[in-house]
DNA sequence: TCTGGGGTCCTAGGACCC
DNA sequence: TCTGGGGTCCTAGGACCC
Protein backbone atom coordinates (compact mmCIF):
# COMPACT_ATOMS: atom_id res chain seq x y z
CA UNK A 1 0.00 0.00 0.00
CA UNK A 2 1.37 3.36 -1.10
CA UNK A 3 0.17 5.12 2.33
CA UNK A 4 1.86 8.71 0.69
CA UNK A 5 -0.89 8.37 -2.07
CA UNK A 6 -3.76 6.95 -0.05
CA UNK A 7 -3.34 10.26 2.06
CA UNK A 8 -3.94 12.28 -0.82
CA UNK A 9 -7.24 10.29 -2.15
CA UNK A 10 -10.52 11.67 -0.40
CA UNK A 11 -11.07 9.72 3.07
CA UNK A 12 -13.01 6.51 3.74
CA UNK A 13 -14.10 6.55 7.29
CA UNK A 14 -14.58 3.63 9.28
CA UNK A 15 -16.04 3.73 13.10
CA UNK A 16 -15.17 1.08 15.29
CA UNK A 17 -16.64 0.64 18.36
CA UNK A 18 -17.01 -2.18 21.20
CA UNK A 19 -20.28 -3.41 21.37
CA UNK A 20 -21.81 -2.93 25.40
CA UNK A 21 -18.15 -2.10 25.80
CA UNK A 22 -18.29 -2.06 29.89
CA UNK A 23 -20.34 -5.02 29.77
CA UNK A 24 -18.16 -6.97 27.53
CA UNK A 25 -14.37 -5.84 29.46
CA UNK A 26 -16.21 -7.62 32.76
CA UNK A 27 -17.26 -10.22 30.48
CA UNK A 28 -14.20 -10.83 29.24
CA UNK A 29 -13.05 -11.82 33.00
CA UNK A 30 -15.82 -13.55 34.00
CA UNK A 31 -16.61 -15.69 31.20
CA UNK A 32 -19.66 -17.64 33.24
CA UNK A 33 -21.66 -14.04 31.97
CA UNK A 34 -21.43 -14.61 28.78
CA UNK A 35 -25.11 -15.46 28.40
CA UNK A 36 -26.17 -13.33 31.18
CA UNK A 37 -27.91 -9.95 30.97
CA UNK A 38 -24.78 -7.96 32.42
CA UNK A 39 -24.86 -3.88 33.42
CA UNK A 40 -22.16 -1.73 34.65
CA UNK A 41 -23.43 1.38 36.70
CA UNK A 42 -22.10 5.16 36.61
CA UNK A 43 -20.01 6.93 39.66
CA UNK A 44 -21.36 6.23 42.94
CA UNK A 45 -23.14 3.08 41.90
CA UNK A 46 -25.91 5.83 40.52
CA UNK A 47 -27.54 5.01 37.34
CA UNK A 48 -26.87 2.09 34.64
CA UNK A 49 -24.58 3.23 31.70
CA UNK A 50 -24.26 0.14 30.28
CA UNK A 51 -26.28 -2.72 29.32
CA UNK A 52 -25.90 -6.05 27.33
CA UNK A 53 -28.46 -6.80 24.86
CA UNK A 54 -30.08 -9.17 27.67
CA UNK A 55 -30.23 -6.46 30.26
CA UNK A 56 -32.06 -4.48 27.41
CA UNK A 57 -34.28 -6.74 26.37
CA UNK A 58 -35.65 -7.10 30.45
CA UNK A 59 -36.57 -3.53 29.64
CA UNK A 60 -33.57 -1.62 32.01
CA UNK A 61 -33.53 1.92 29.65
CA UNK A 62 -30.14 3.85 29.71
CA UNK A 63 -29.54 6.12 32.66
CA UNK A 64 -31.99 3.68 34.66
CA UNK A 65 -31.55 4.68 38.53
CA UNK A 66 -29.88 1.73 40.06
CA UNK A 67 -32.55 1.71 43.16
CA UNK A 68 -35.79 1.27 41.13
CA UNK A 69 -34.31 -2.08 39.11
CA UNK A 70 -32.35 -3.20 41.94
CA UNK A 71 -35.51 -5.91 42.80
CA UNK A 72 -35.84 -6.94 38.72
CA UNK A 73 -31.98 -7.11 38.71
CA UNK A 74 -32.05 -9.95 41.43
CA UNK A 75 -35.15 -11.37 40.26
CA UNK A 76 -33.64 -11.82 36.66
CA UNK A 77 -30.12 -12.96 37.75
CA UNK A 78 -28.38 -9.50 36.16
CA UNK A 79 -24.67 -9.23 36.91
CA UNK A 80 -24.28 -5.72 38.41
CA UNK A 81 -20.93 -3.72 38.45
CA UNK A 82 -19.28 -0.82 39.41
CA UNK A 83 -17.42 1.62 36.89
CA UNK A 84 -13.75 -0.12 36.95
CA UNK A 85 -12.20 2.66 34.46
CA UNK A 86 -8.82 1.29 34.90
CA UNK A 87 -9.61 -1.81 33.25
CA UNK A 88 -12.06 -0.04 30.45
CA UNK A 89 -8.85 2.52 29.88
CA UNK A 90 -6.60 -0.58 29.41
CA UNK A 91 -8.53 -1.88 26.85
CA UNK A 92 -9.27 0.83 25.33
CA UNK A 93 -5.76 1.45 24.76
CA UNK A 94 -4.79 -2.09 23.80
CA UNK A 95 -7.88 -1.57 21.07
CA UNK A 96 -6.13 1.15 19.66
CA UNK A 97 -2.61 -0.07 19.31
CA UNK A 98 -4.52 -2.88 16.71
CA UNK A 99 -5.87 -0.05 14.73
CA UNK A 100 -2.44 1.79 14.22
CA UNK A 101 -1.63 -1.46 12.96
CA UNK A 102 -4.59 -1.51 10.22
CA UNK A 103 -4.48 2.50 9.21
CA UNK A 104 -1.80 5.01 9.24
CA UNK A 105 -4.62 7.80 10.88
CA UNK A 106 -6.44 7.28 14.31
CA UNK A 107 -8.49 9.24 16.35
CA UNK A 108 -9.17 8.37 19.73
CA UNK A 109 -12.67 9.72 19.97
CA UNK A 110 -14.10 8.36 23.28
CA UNK A 111 -13.09 5.38 25.61
CA UNK A 112 -14.78 3.12 23.05
CA UNK A 113 -14.98 4.49 19.48
CA UNK A 114 -12.39 5.33 17.10
CA UNK A 115 -11.95 6.71 13.27
CA UNK A 116 -10.01 5.14 11.23
CA UNK A 117 -9.13 6.77 7.35
CA UNK A 118 -8.78 3.45 5.46
CA UNK A 119 -9.31 4.92 1.77
CA UNK A 120 -6.72 2.98 -0.19
CA UNK A 121 -6.06 0.59 2.04
CA UNK A 122 -8.07 -2.35 0.56
CA UNK A 123 -9.95 -3.34 -2.37
CA UNK A 124 -13.09 -4.59 -0.24
CA UNK A 125 -13.34 -2.78 3.06
CA UNK A 126 -16.02 -4.54 4.46
CA UNK A 127 -13.40 -7.65 4.07
CA UNK A 128 -10.95 -5.35 5.64
CA UNK A 129 -13.56 -4.26 8.50
CA UNK A 130 -14.08 -7.48 9.04
CA UNK A 131 -10.17 -8.60 9.38
CA UNK A 132 -10.19 -6.20 12.00
CA UNK A 133 -12.91 -7.00 14.01
CA UNK A 134 -11.15 -10.75 14.30
CA UNK A 135 -8.01 -9.40 15.49
CA UNK A 136 -9.37 -7.18 18.15
CA UNK A 137 -11.62 -9.93 19.29
CA UNK A 138 -8.88 -12.70 19.11
CA UNK A 139 -6.19 -10.56 20.61
CA UNK A 140 -8.09 -8.70 23.05
CA UNK A 141 -11.13 -10.21 23.59
CA UNK A 142 -13.62 -7.38 22.76
CA UNK A 143 -16.33 -7.71 20.57
CA UNK A 144 -16.81 -4.78 18.02
CA UNK A 145 -18.86 -3.43 14.85
CA UNK A 146 -17.46 -1.17 11.68
CA UNK A 147 -19.31 1.61 10.25
CA UNK A 148 -17.48 2.89 6.99
CA UNK A 149 -18.34 5.99 5.05
CA UNK A 150 -16.91 9.04 3.10
CA UNK A 151 -17.98 11.01 6.00
CA UNK A 152 -17.58 10.70 9.45
CA UNK A 153 -21.45 11.23 9.95
CA UNK A 154 -22.23 8.42 7.20
CA UNK A 155 -19.78 5.96 9.39
CA UNK A 156 -21.54 6.78 12.32
CA UNK A 157 -25.02 5.91 11.06
CA UNK A 158 -23.07 2.94 9.50
CA UNK A 159 -22.06 1.51 12.28
CA UNK A 160 -25.68 1.92 14.04
CA UNK A 161 -27.06 0.21 10.96
CA UNK A 162 -24.18 -2.40 11.61
CA UNK A 163 -25.55 -3.67 15.21
CA UNK A 164 -28.87 -3.04 14.01
CA UNK A 165 -29.18 -5.67 11.47
CA UNK A 166 -27.37 -9.01 12.56
CA UNK A 167 -27.46 -9.92 8.57
CA UNK A 168 -24.61 -7.74 8.29
CA UNK A 169 -22.39 -9.55 10.59
CA UNK A 170 -21.15 -6.23 12.55
CA UNK A 171 -19.91 -4.09 9.11
CA UNK A 172 -21.76 -1.99 7.52
CA UNK A 173 -20.47 0.26 4.27
CA UNK A 174 -21.87 3.48 3.36
CA UNK A 175 -19.54 4.15 0.45
CA UNK A 176 -21.24 1.55 -1.60
CA UNK A 177 -24.49 3.77 -2.58
CA UNK A 178 -26.89 0.80 -2.83
CA UNK A 179 -26.62 0.26 0.65
CA UNK A 180 -27.31 3.66 1.24
CA UNK A 181 -30.10 3.45 -0.08
CA UNK A 182 -30.90 0.03 1.50
CA UNK A 183 -30.60 1.36 5.02
CA UNK A 184 -30.23 4.77 5.52
CA UNK A 185 -33.25 6.78 4.27
CA UNK A 186 -35.98 5.43 6.94
CA UNK A 187 -33.91 5.82 10.16
CA UNK A 188 -35.50 8.71 12.93
CA UNK A 189 -33.59 11.94 12.34
CA UNK A 190 -33.17 12.17 16.28
CA UNK A 191 -30.40 8.63 15.85
CA UNK A 192 -28.06 11.15 14.05
CA UNK A 193 -25.09 12.45 15.69
CA UNK A 194 -25.66 15.61 16.56
CA UNK A 195 -29.19 15.77 16.80
CA UNK A 196 -30.58 15.81 20.42
CA UNK A 197 -33.74 16.69 21.60
CA UNK A 198 -34.40 19.88 21.10
CA UNK A 199 -32.81 19.78 17.12
CA UNK A 200 -35.24 16.93 16.90
CA UNK A 201 -38.30 18.79 17.82
CA UNK A 202 -36.77 21.87 15.29
CA UNK A 203 -36.77 19.65 12.25
CA UNK A 204 -40.19 18.05 13.18
CA UNK A 205 -41.63 21.04 13.21
CA UNK A 206 -40.45 21.80 9.78
CA UNK A 207 -41.90 18.58 8.93
CA UNK A 208 -38.80 16.67 9.12
CA UNK A 209 -38.60 13.36 10.75
CA UNK A 210 -36.28 11.07 9.08
CA UNK A 211 -32.19 11.05 8.11
CA UNK A 212 -33.68 11.09 4.23
CA UNK A 213 -35.86 13.80 4.43
CA UNK A 214 -33.35 15.98 6.35
CA UNK A 215 -30.60 14.47 3.60
CA UNK A 216 -33.03 15.99 0.92
CA UNK A 217 -32.83 19.52 2.87
CA UNK A 218 -31.45 22.74 0.87
CA UNK A 219 -28.17 23.32 3.24
CA UNK A 220 -29.22 26.74 3.71
CA UNK A 221 -32.50 25.85 5.07
CA UNK A 222 -30.48 23.79 7.66
CA UNK A 223 -28.58 26.37 8.67
CA UNK A 224 -31.58 28.50 9.47
CA UNK A 225 -32.89 25.88 11.41
CA UNK A 226 -30.07 24.57 13.41
CA UNK A 227 -27.45 26.81 12.58
CA UNK A 228 -24.12 26.23 10.54
CA UNK A 229 -23.71 22.28 12.60
CA UNK A 230 -27.03 21.47 10.76
CA UNK A 231 -25.92 22.62 7.24
CA UNK A 232 -22.70 20.65 8.50
CA UNK A 233 -24.90 17.58 8.70
CA UNK A 234 -26.62 17.93 5.04
CA UNK A 235 -23.56 18.32 3.98
CA UNK A 236 -21.95 15.06 5.81
CA UNK A 237 -25.25 13.21 4.59
CA UNK A 238 -24.66 13.67 1.10
CA UNK A 239 -20.75 12.52 1.17
CA UNK A 240 -19.37 16.28 1.42
CA UNK A 241 -17.44 15.69 4.20
CA UNK A 242 -16.88 18.49 6.42
CA UNK A 243 -15.66 16.90 9.65
CA UNK A 244 -11.94 16.00 9.69
CA UNK A 245 -10.34 13.15 10.68
CA UNK A 246 -8.51 14.90 13.96
CA UNK A 247 -5.12 12.59 14.96
CA UNK A 248 -3.40 14.68 16.98
CA UNK A 249 -5.43 15.83 20.41
CA UNK A 250 -6.51 19.35 20.54
CA UNK A 251 -5.12 21.32 23.68
CA UNK A 252 -7.40 20.67 26.66
CA UNK A 253 -9.78 23.76 27.49
CA UNK A 254 -10.64 22.29 30.78
CA UNK A 255 -10.12 19.96 33.45
CA UNK A 256 -12.24 18.89 35.79
CA UNK A 257 -13.15 16.56 39.26
CA UNK A 258 -16.27 16.17 40.02
CA UNK A 259 -18.04 13.42 42.57
CA UNK A 260 -21.51 12.54 44.42
CA UNK A 261 -20.47 11.42 48.04
CA UNK A 262 -21.48 8.27 48.87
CA UNK A 263 -23.15 10.11 51.92
CA UNK A 264 -24.20 13.55 52.29
CA UNK A 265 -21.44 16.24 54.03
CA UNK A 266 -22.55 18.04 56.61
CA UNK A 267 -19.51 19.58 58.17
CA UNK A 268 -16.89 22.17 56.47
CA UNK A 269 -14.36 20.04 57.62
CA UNK A 270 -15.15 16.69 55.42
CA UNK A 271 -16.26 19.18 52.16
CA UNK A 272 -12.72 20.32 52.92
CA UNK A 273 -11.20 17.36 52.95
CA UNK A 274 -13.36 16.21 49.88
CA UNK A 275 -12.21 19.43 47.79
CA UNK A 276 -8.48 18.56 48.23
CA UNK A 277 -8.70 15.06 47.21
CA UNK A 278 -10.70 16.49 43.92
CA UNK A 279 -7.46 19.28 43.72
CA UNK A 280 -5.21 16.63 44.39
CA UNK A 281 -6.46 14.72 41.73
CA UNK A 282 -6.98 17.27 39.26
CA UNK A 283 -3.31 18.70 39.78
CA UNK A 284 -2.12 15.42 38.83
CA UNK A 285 -4.34 15.54 35.47
CA UNK A 286 -2.69 19.06 34.95
CA UNK A 287 0.88 17.66 35.05
CA UNK A 288 -0.25 14.74 33.05
CA UNK A 289 -1.08 16.89 30.47
CA UNK A 290 1.98 19.25 30.63
CA UNK A 291 -0.89 22.09 31.28
CA UNK A 292 -0.93 24.72 34.12
CA UNK A 293 -3.96 26.42 36.05
CA UNK A 294 -4.73 30.04 35.71
CA UNK A 295 -8.44 30.37 37.04
CA UNK A 296 -11.00 27.81 38.41
CA UNK A 297 -13.93 27.46 40.17
CA UNK A 298 -15.10 25.64 43.45
CA UNK A 299 -18.58 24.48 43.69
CA UNK A 300 -20.82 22.35 45.92
CA UNK A 301 -24.33 21.41 46.22
CA UNK A 302 -27.57 19.53 47.55
CA UNK A 303 -29.85 16.86 46.02
CA UNK A 304 -33.49 18.29 45.13
CA UNK A 305 -34.58 14.71 44.70
CA UNK A 306 -34.70 13.65 48.47
CA UNK A 307 -36.85 16.98 49.46
CA UNK A 308 -33.33 18.42 51.16
CA UNK A 309 -33.18 22.20 51.09
CA UNK A 310 -31.76 23.70 47.57
CA UNK A 311 -28.41 25.16 47.67
CA UNK A 312 -25.61 25.59 44.55
CA UNK A 313 -22.67 27.99 45.83
CA UNK A 314 -19.13 28.43 44.34
CA UNK A 315 -16.44 30.27 44.58
CA UNK A 316 -13.84 31.19 41.73
CA UNK A 317 -10.26 30.43 42.19
CA UNK A 318 -7.33 32.41 40.80
CA UNK A 319 -3.39 32.14 40.81
CA UNK A 320 -1.23 34.53 40.57
CA UNK A 321 1.51 32.22 38.32
CA UNK A 322 -0.29 29.68 36.41
CA UNK A 323 0.78 26.25 38.23
CA UNK A 324 -0.03 22.38 38.18
CA UNK A 325 1.18 22.46 41.85
CA UNK A 326 -1.24 20.08 43.91
CA UNK A 327 -0.36 22.14 47.64
CA UNK A 328 -0.95 25.22 45.33
CA UNK A 329 -4.22 24.28 44.11
CA UNK A 330 -5.64 22.20 47.64
CA UNK A 331 -4.87 25.78 49.43
CA UNK A 332 -6.56 27.47 47.01
CA UNK A 333 -9.35 24.80 46.22
CA UNK A 334 -10.23 24.96 50.40
CA UNK A 335 -10.25 28.64 51.45
CA UNK A 336 -12.83 28.82 47.93
CA UNK A 337 -15.20 26.04 49.63
CA UNK A 338 -14.82 27.87 53.36
CA UNK A 339 -15.81 30.66 50.96
CA UNK A 340 -18.51 28.63 49.33
CA UNK A 341 -19.63 27.00 52.23
CA UNK A 342 -23.16 27.48 54.31
CA UNK A 343 -23.91 25.95 57.44
CA UNK A 344 -26.81 23.54 57.78
CA UNK A 345 -27.28 21.45 54.27
CA UNK A 346 -26.84 18.21 53.34
CA UNK A 347 -24.40 18.35 50.53
CA UNK A 348 -24.48 15.40 47.95
CA UNK A 349 -21.68 16.71 45.09
CA UNK A 350 -19.04 18.88 45.00
CA UNK A 351 -16.03 19.64 42.66
CA UNK A 352 -13.49 21.52 41.13
CA UNK A 353 -12.56 22.96 37.73
CA UNK A 354 -9.98 24.38 36.27
CA UNK A 355 -10.90 26.80 33.43
CA UNK A 356 -8.19 28.83 31.70
CA UNK A 357 -5.62 26.40 31.14
CA UNK A 358 -1.55 27.28 29.61
CA UNK A 359 0.95 24.73 28.00
CA UNK A 360 3.54 24.57 31.33
CA UNK A 361 6.19 25.45 28.66
CA UNK A 362 4.72 28.89 27.99
CA UNK A 363 4.58 29.88 31.46
CA UNK A 364 4.99 33.77 32.32
CA UNK A 365 6.18 33.65 35.72
CA UNK A 366 5.33 36.64 38.02
CA UNK A 367 7.56 39.44 39.22
CA UNK A 368 5.67 39.17 42.84
CA UNK A 369 5.77 34.86 42.79
CA UNK A 370 7.59 33.95 46.00
CA UNK A 371 7.76 29.97 45.37
CA UNK A 372 10.53 28.38 44.52
CA UNK A 373 9.12 26.80 41.38
CA UNK A 374 12.24 23.99 40.66
CA UNK A 375 11.93 22.64 44.11
CA UNK A 376 8.21 22.36 43.97
CA UNK A 377 8.46 21.26 40.44
CA UNK A 378 10.96 18.62 41.53
CA UNK A 379 8.22 17.58 44.78
CA UNK A 380 5.07 16.84 42.20
CA UNK A 381 7.50 14.64 39.96
CA UNK A 382 8.99 12.63 42.82
CA UNK A 383 5.22 12.07 43.76
CA UNK A 384 4.06 11.06 40.82
CA UNK A 385 6.73 9.03 40.08
CA UNK A 386 5.61 7.14 43.72
CA UNK A 387 2.49 7.55 42.49
CA UNK A 388 3.02 5.64 39.39
CA UNK A 389 5.19 2.83 40.61
CA UNK A 390 3.22 1.75 43.38
CA UNK A 391 -0.01 2.67 42.63
CA UNK A 392 -2.20 5.85 42.72
CA UNK A 393 -2.97 6.48 45.88
CA UNK A 394 0.43 5.84 47.76
CA UNK A 395 1.51 8.69 48.36
CA UNK A 396 -1.18 11.89 48.97
CA UNK A 397 -1.46 15.15 51.11
CA UNK A 398 -2.39 14.17 54.38
CA UNK A 399 -5.18 16.91 54.18
CA UNK A 400 -7.33 14.75 51.42
CA UNK A 401 -7.98 11.93 53.72
CA UNK A 402 -7.14 8.86 54.82
CA UNK A 403 -10.85 8.15 56.14
CA UNK A 404 -13.22 9.45 53.24
CA UNK A 405 -16.22 8.87 55.24
CA UNK A 406 -18.27 10.93 51.90
CA UNK A 407 -16.00 8.81 49.51
CA UNK A 408 -18.08 8.05 46.04
CA UNK A 409 -19.26 4.31 46.34
CA UNK A 410 -18.19 1.75 44.03
CA UNK A 411 -19.32 -1.27 45.65
CA UNK A 412 -19.49 -3.99 42.79
CA UNK A 413 -16.08 -3.13 40.81
CA UNK A 414 -14.33 -5.97 39.84
CA UNK A 415 -10.34 -5.83 39.77
CA UNK A 416 -7.98 -4.19 38.04
CA UNK A 417 -7.02 -7.30 36.33
CA UNK A 418 -4.49 -5.81 33.89
CA UNK A 419 -2.76 -3.16 35.87
CA UNK A 420 -2.42 -4.51 39.00
CA UNK A 421 -0.26 -6.96 40.66
CA UNK A 422 -2.05 -7.71 43.41
CA UNK A 423 -5.27 -8.13 41.34
CA UNK A 424 -4.04 -10.26 38.61
CA UNK A 425 -6.34 -13.06 37.42
CA UNK A 426 -5.70 -16.90 38.64
CA UNK A 427 -6.30 -19.06 36.57
CA UNK A 428 -6.84 -22.88 37.65
CA UNK A 429 -5.38 -25.83 35.54
C1' DT B 1 -25.63 67.68 4.10
C1' DC B 2 -22.82 64.07 5.12
C1' DT B 3 -22.54 60.00 10.70
C1' DG B 4 -18.33 53.35 8.35
C1' DG B 5 -16.37 49.06 8.33
C1' DG B 6 -14.10 45.38 10.08
C1' DG B 7 -12.19 43.10 13.54
C1' DT B 8 -11.17 40.69 18.44
C1' DC B 9 -12.28 39.14 22.95
C1' DC B 10 -15.28 37.87 26.59
C1' DT B 11 -19.38 35.85 28.72
C1' DA B 12 -23.65 33.36 29.34
C1' DG B 13 -26.56 30.05 27.83
C1' DG B 14 -27.96 26.26 25.00
C1' DA B 15 -27.18 21.89 22.87
C1' DC B 16 -24.94 17.79 22.26
C1' DC B 17 -21.73 13.81 22.87
C1' DC B 18 -20.12 9.39 25.23
C1' DT C 1 -31.46 5.18 51.68
C1' DC C 2 -30.44 4.93 46.91
C1' DT C 3 -30.75 9.49 40.50
C1' DG C 4 -22.93 10.11 37.03
C1' DG C 5 -18.92 12.64 35.13
C1' DG C 6 -16.32 15.08 31.82
C1' DG C 7 -16.05 17.21 27.82
C1' DT C 8 -16.88 20.27 23.09
C1' DC C 9 -18.97 23.64 20.00
C1' DC C 10 -22.08 27.48 18.60
C1' DT C 11 -24.58 31.93 19.07
C1' DA C 12 -25.64 36.50 20.52
C1' DG C 13 -24.57 40.61 22.57
C1' DG C 14 -21.51 43.91 24.61
C1' DA C 15 -17.04 46.23 24.99
C1' DC C 16 -13.36 47.75 22.74
C1' DC C 17 -9.96 48.74 18.97
C1' DC C 18 -8.24 51.09 14.67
Amino acid sequence: VDVAQAARLAPVYALIDGNSFYCSCERLFAPKLARRPVIVLSNNDGCAVARTPEAKALGIAMGAPFFKIRDLCRKNGVAVFSSNYTLYGDMSRRMNEIYHQFAPEVEVYSIDESFLNIVGLARDYTAYAQELRQRVLRWVGIPTCVGIGPTKTLAKLANRTAKTYPELNGVCDFTDLAMREKYLGDTPVGELWGVGRASAAKLEAIGIRTVGELRALPPKRARQVLTVVGERMVHELNGVPCLPLEALPAQRKGIAVTRSFGKAVTTLEEMQQAVAAYATRAAEKLRRHRLAAVTGFVFMHTHAFNGDPWSHTGKAVEFLEPTDDTHELIYAATRAAAGAWRDGYRYAKAGIMLTELVPVAQVQTSLLATLDRERRARLMAALDGVNSRFGRHTLYPAIAGHRQSWATKFERKSPRFTTSWDELPVVAA
